[in-house]
RNA sequence: CGGAGCGUGGCGCAGCCCGGUAGCGCACCACAAUGGGGUUGUGGGGGUCGCAAGUUCAAAUCUUGUCGCUCCGACCA
């Protein structure tokens, strides 16, 4: 389409990583499959991290940090978490180098560990093993953790944000002294993360449970929230888990009771990761390149002088106070003096996402004006350059409230409540959610899956099985799901 | 690890079949003009054609080997 990006109808996958390139948010880095995140998309991070850290401290958690490194044997200790791991930890097996004439840097074979040492895929293990020493009494509890950490996980297919060897998230760690409680916090935080993709990120997500078969490891019980891609393919984007006593068993983690009594601990982790940035692009993103939501936008307003050489001082005065008033009413707004063409960069704060654009030159300045720009909207607005703020903060509640009307929309169209199998491969086929009956049994899971490779999202927590049959085997259903094929 | 393809300035590619002076677009540097939807002009820098061996007077091009990457399957926030 414009700019050369590829067609966005067509080949989806190529449009994404040429925005994510041409946006300039990250690229790959130099070990296969890790990502370097460019300041712009970092930014975007920073944006979102900032907004989830202020959502959990005002509800009572607080961060901390723990090792990058975790002892191999920690990860044996819980069953099923060792399963889902093993297979893609990066481990450390020496602790030097030495130079050596013909291959230049040889690992020091005297330098081998006795116990090799695993980079984090996640952290509960290393958490539990200090909760362990930290909780003796229910005057311990709730412990309500936090971190912002990078994780690293040895995948073998990756793609910028969505799936990378390492990325960064949060991972929330809770240990409680009842089940209820503990049951309450997964379901508090994913409401947490419903909040920051609707409110924030203009993402609508269903939430619900997870079935066995996709829950995290080591966990009694999966939350998540799903969303629906530009191709309506469905992307997970946070996963809050009941850890039961698991953990606690594993990391012998006992406290005394009231009434004087030895009991494990309940226990909850949870994350949401920069996969999110991935998400925004692939919720929002048109053929011009990306769309940003206001509230998480690294600028918000951008603004293009266009003038002559000599007309350069008298626009600058022009602009001088009108950036500064933006500003003041805590717009992030950016100023491209850049020698491009004013059509070059029109073009390039599209791509890169920017929600208003503002021109301003010399015909404005003879009529005291400047010109707005809507990123999802065609046409150009002309205003008096003294009703900026108020016209500025309008157009982005706007744009904000549009992003996730649109979304929504989309996916609810693309959302089919489906009874017979026949119509569950032809949707699934082109692309959409589909909501049917399902028996309960994994084995039909894995049948519809090996079948149409759509896997089911969630258990909706709005779910009405009652009067469902399974959309596979016809059996009276267990569960309403969603089905989708899934990033 | 199975199936397909690709390695030529920073990026994207042509040249290879039929051996003979390494080319194009973008990007980059300099100067000038231009500036309200990807703006021109002029000049300039940068590549032992993935690597190795072979055939030949001569190899980006032919042969053999080797290494690397991308895409599709199994794994996955």
């Amino acid at each position: 389409m414009s700019q050369g990006l590829p067609d966005r109808s067509n080949d989806f996958s190529a449009w994404y990583t040429q925005i994510v390139n041409r946006a300039g948010l990250a690229d790959y880095g130099p070990v296969k499959g890790t990502m370097v995140i460019k300041p712009y998309g970092y930014q975007l991070w920073e944006n979102i991290r900032e907004i989830f850290d202020k959502m959990i401290k005002d509800t009572g958690h607080v961060n901390a940090y723990f090792p990058l490194f975790i002892p191999k044997s920690f990860l044996a200790k819980e069953a099923e978490h060792v399963e889902g791991f093993a297979k893609e930890c990066a481990v450390v097996t020496h602790t030097r180098l030495k130079s050596d004439d013909l291959k230049g840097v040889v690992v020091d074979p005297e330098s081998k560990l006795e116990e090799e040492i695993i980079v984090r895929p996640t952290s509960e293990t290393v958490i539990w093993s200090m909760y362990k020493k930290w909780i003796q009494s229910h005057r311990d509890l709730p412990v309500l953790i936090n971190q912002w950490a990078n994780v690293v996980r040895w995948e073998m297919r990756t793609r910028l944000f969505l799936r990378t060897s390492e990325f960064l998230w949060q991972e929330g760690h809770t240990a409680h002294s009842t089940p209820e409680e503990a049951e309450q916090e997964t379901l508090d935080i994913l409401e947490l993360y419903r909040e920051l993709a609707e409110d924030y990120l203009a993402i609508p997500v269903f939430t619900g449970l997870k079935t066995d078969s996709e829950k995290f490891a080591g966990a009694e019980r999966t939350y998540c929230i799903e969303a629906m891609m530009g191709d309506k393919r469905a992307l997970q984007a946070g996963t809050s888990h009941n850890l039961g006593q698991n953990f606690a068993k594993a990391f012998d983690v006992t406290f005394q009771t009231k009434d004087n009594k030895e009991e494990f601990v309940w226990a909850t982790s949870w994350g949401i990761s920069t996969r999110l940035i991935g998400a925004v692009i692939l919720t929002h993103g048109d053929d011009k390149g990306l769309r940003l939501p206001p509230r998480i936008a690294p600028i918000q307003l951008v603004i293009i002088p266009i003038a002559k050489n000599e007309e350069e001082k008298d626009l600058k005065n022009y602009l001088e106070p009108i950036t500064a008033a933006l500003k003041k009413s805590k717009i992030r707004v950016y100023e491209d003096w850049t020698n491009n063409s004013p059509g070059f960069k029109f073009n390039e704060w599209e791509m890169k996402g920017v929600p208003l654009r503002m021109e301003v030159g010399p015909r404005d300045i003879k009529e005291q004006k400047v010109v707005l720009a809507r990123r999802d909207e065609k046409g150009k607005l002309s205003i008096p350059k003294d009703d900026v703020i108020d016209n500025v903060q309008r157009l982005l509640d706007n744009i904000q409230l549009k992003l996730i009307t649109q979304a929504r929309d989309f996916r609810d169209k693309n959302t089919h409540i489906v009874k017979e199998y026949d119509d569950f491969k032809s949707i699934i086929s082109k692309g959409g959610f589909v909501r049917c009956g399902w028996d309960g049994n994994s084995e039909t899971e894995a049948k519809i899956k090996q079948d149409t490779k759509a896997t089911i999202r969630c258990i909706p927590f709005d779910e009405d099985p009652k009067e469902l049959t399974c959309v596979l085997t016809g059996h009276k259903a267990k569960h309403e799901v969603i089905f989708a094929r899934a990033y």
